[in-house]
DNA sequence: TACTGATATTTAGTATTACTGACTACTAGT
DNA sequence: ACTAGTAGTCAGTAATACTAAATATCAGTA
């Protein structure tokens, strides 16, 4: 599926919590779960906008740990504040993709 | 549903096209069916946008018509171009929301 | 007549966000 | 030494929705 990075803005940060909400991850190992989930255009710097994005907010903790496979990697984990960011974001979601759902099914 | 604007991110633009395919209408119009639709937030001025790269992009053909309940309306109708635009459009969106909604099942 | 509100379009500027492309750095294997 | 895979960072760009204001038309009303 190409040229669909318009339509991920604002859902990519949302996949990237949750991701991370199923247990600690570092953003090299993000990029390859989006990856394999399907979109297979996301590259590390985008993912490594978003996990900065999400320091920034204080919705993840950190912790640097040593890798044998190359540079230390910097694991993340969800905190309390992006436990509920997370679930307003599948709040959003649910609500956006019903109503589009509802549009594309002419039922309006 | 409040701050879902980033969400909106190249979905609106589907929406705008979807509800033009109907049959032949106005920016005006447009917006408050989007907000009919639950997207109460959206103004005017977002709905121009859109409408206007329609026109600079060939996927509407456009007609003036005068109102009597004000000022004359800029009518848009879909061409090929546009109702394949929709298509694709539709089918991006497919995909999106079912790689998303797997995500969200934890199916993966 | 002047005013208000609904209708209708346009536009300049801003914020957010994903991508591009390059750079640095560590390790293992050849 | 060289290469490939792993891992992180960052400056710059493009796309897109919103903000906010301006302009214009018409109907109803005080």
């Amino acid at each position: 599926m190409e040229n669909i990075t318009e339509m991920l803005k604002g859902v990519l940060e949302g996949c990237v919590l949750e991701i991370i909400s199923r247990g600690e991850t570092y953003g090299y190992e993000i990029t390859h779960q989006l990856r394999e989930l399907g979109f297979t255009d996301v590259v590390e710097g985008t993912v490594y906008t978003i996990t900065m994005r999400l320091e920034k907010n204080n919705l993840v903790d950190i912790e640097k740990k040593p890798s044998t496979m190359g540079p230390p990697r910097k694991f993340y984990t969800l905190n309390a504040a992006g436990q509920e960011h997370l679930e307003v974001f599948w709040k959003k979601w649910d609500f956006i993709s019903s109503k589009i759902n509802e549009l594309k099914d002419k039922k309006n």
